[in-house]
DNA sequence: GATTCTATTTATAACTA
DNA sequence: TTAGTTATAAATAGAAT
């Protein structure tokens, strides 16, 4: 793909092979982790040069047994883990631990805000708890949020009791609905 | 990689990341291709995508299960453990740590935005605070938004062809609707 | 949302040292 | 042969449809 465009078949010289060979097999493995990066995705990849009995492996070793574990057609690899120093493994399980914890705290951070949002609109007040949750940064757009839903839906407050309880119904698919259709 | 340079990083719209995911994934399964079209190599690329729980694989199961299987058997993997030192390990665990932080940095700020423009949306006013954060550049959609919702609201069936302005103008943050019902 | 269409960025084949 | 350089082919981000 330059100076010339090139069949795609076997090149005969074997330096000039040697050199496309690296070349295409580190931009490969460079794109699968720029797809990474991009999209969250989980990538691996292995190529084994001509008569190369190890392939080269992208992310790494650690990280492709963990991929391919998940694989279906990939047999168990306990094994595979028996190889590894038990040092190694639990860093790497803890590393993966962290990283799905992560992600379950932002996934719970971006529920909360959206259900005392739910709250807020249907003219529920927030109590010091709930405000301290969601972050200071929240209060004056909550209350806004509340005073400017009261408005425009002409019904008194009262219609949803001070309890607040209003979040022990929320997360189920009619309350988002609600949302949804009265943000929307 | 084109109109414009992109981060690897997270790409935050949804829509643009599936995009971009499928380019992706497809121009390294070819790559994958080419590279043993011209060096006569073995290699297999497993893509996961976000959340999915089987992978697009390269170059086909069958082949997969092959060259893996080879990958498994193969005799010391310790040899690859021992020589990767533990800082190394670290660093990596470390990079990738950084590398989710950011991603729920980029989600938080997407949050934010949203909650912004739902403010706006009801005719609340930003103060100078909240428009720093969303930016500048959200500033004049925003005071759009708001001035067409003041206007509209008093127009409950008008609301409709706003929500589609906003739609078409500001990425990420229609997902709003689509997202409360689909984590519900 | 999927496709198609550019404008640019990347990747890279051939060249050069 | 291994590293850089450069001209050209590919890939692809954002826009258009």
């Amino acid at each position: 793909m330059a100076r010339k465009k090139v069949a795609l078949r076997y090149i005969r010289n074997s330096s000039t092979r040697r050199v496309t060979f690296e070349k295409r097999r580190n931009s490969l493995m460079k794109k699968a982790g720029d797809l990474g990066a991009l999209c969250n995705t989980k990538a691996c990849v292995l190529v084994y040069g001509e008569g190369a009995s190890m392939p080269d492996v992208f992310p790494s070793h650690a990280d492709a047994v963990a991929i391919l574990s998940k694989y279906k057609y990939m047999p168990d690899l306990v094994q595979f883990k028996n190889t590894m120093s038990q040092e190694e493994f639990l860093i790497e399980r803890i590393t993966k631990l962290q990283e799905e914890a992560n992600m379950f705290r932002c996934e719970r951070e971006d529920r909360e805000i959206r259900i005392l949002l739910h709250k807020a609109m249907l003219g529920g007040s927030l109590d010091a708890h709930e405000v301290a949750r969601v972050g200071p940064k929240l209060e004056v757009i909550l209350k806004n949020l509340g005073d400017r839903i009261t408005k425009i839906s002409k019904k008194p407050p009262a219609l949803q009791p001070h309890a607040t309880y209003v979040t022990n119904n929320i997360g189920d698919v009619s309350s988002t609905s609600t949302e949804a259709s009265g943000l929307a």
